[in-house]
DNA sequence: CAATAACCAACTAAATTAGTCAGGAATTCT
DNA sequence: AGAATTCCTGACTAATTTAGTTGGTTATTG
């Protein structure tokens, strides 16, 4: 198991996918600009993604990229470990000096711990930090501060496609509030 | 909180250590042998536990390195982090699209996670791992299998420094198996 | 048809990882 | 005193990974 700003982007990533799931998909226009990530590497980030089966692409305008499953039955470790591939972890390959049939001691060892954090990861879902008290509700204030907006007229079309009902009012005032900014 | 091969590398040289910390200093010789890292490579990376107090280093014949506390009181947490220093976790640095006087939203739930994530390797110690039953005996039966002996003629006078009384017929045997080998 | 935004592949630049080389300094053994 | 051992240091190199760029194609919507 590796951590690295890969897997961070990854989480991250996956966390603005999760706040916004409801609203509809999200663009990688958006997460880039937002989390300052240039757009072709999260493009390569999120092919890994979708093969790994965590995300579904939406494509046309209104599209983006949206949770394949509930961010209740995604865990960090899943999302970890589909970004950066897993290399060798033994240098001895049961071969070399310190075999006994297997690996070092100190090699089990680090299996051991390796699993141990592993299991730790994979018992936190994406559900766990977003469906916390407050966040929705701060998270779409900060969308309209930024001049990010979910609801934008194309999308509620979009987003129409037999998911949910809109509330034309919001639509047409943040399109306003966007075209406003220009 | 970053953990790559580095991070693993030290975390296994780290047991390493631990494991033979009764029976004396352990030699980079000996761990690069054993674990297939190259011997400057482990230099650099002592370099830096040394320096966050992790380890000590003893020099001469019948030297080595040791632990400069008990596995105990040494996390896995703390040797991670004093091998890869961690960069800029934000990006998005009090400026750009995201302030609302701080971070973004998602980059405080990556804090939240990390902070987790931190204090998880904080709670666990090296010697959680090393003192479970069995471990010591195998180490010292695998030790001899390879051919490494931590109580060769020259060490054992240098253990003798104040720390253990030896058994000078146990020296005296491993020191003929070690000539035996060449 | 124009615009959007996912998808795809090849290439480049920067950073990190891993290893090499060539020594110096402390300590022990003979 | 001198040889051997082992830590310690710095500078330099090769390989790999990270991050970003460019220039497209394809599906969808207005």
């Amino acid at each position: 198991m590796r951590l690295s700003t890969k897997g961070r982007y990854s989480v991250t990533a996956m966390l603005d996918l999760a706040i916004h799931d409801k609203a509809g998909p999200v663009t990688l226009a958006d997460i880039s600009q937002c989390q300052g990530i240039s757009l072709s590497y999260l493009e390569q980030l999120f092919a890994r993604l979708r093969k790994s089966g965590l995300v579904k692409g939406v494509r046309g305008p209104g599209g983006g990229y949206r949770l394949a499953r509930p961010a209740s039955e995604i865990s960090i470790a899943e999302i970890i470990c589909s970004v950066d591939e897993n290399v060798d972890v033994t240098r001895c390959k049961g071969e070399g000096n310190c075999q006994d049939g297997g690996k070092c001691l100190t090699h089990e060892l680090w299996t051991n711990l390796s699993n141990k954090l592993h299991e730790f990861l994979s018992g936190i879902t994406l559900a766990q930090f977003v469906e916390r008290p407050g966040i929705p509700e701060l998270s779409m204030q900060r969308d309209k501060m930024i001049g990010r907006f979910v609801l934008a007229k194309k999308q509620a079309v979009a987003i129409n496609r037999g998911v949910f009902n809109i509330n034309k009012e919001l639509v047409a005032k943040e399109l306003a509030a966007k075209e406003a900014l220009r």
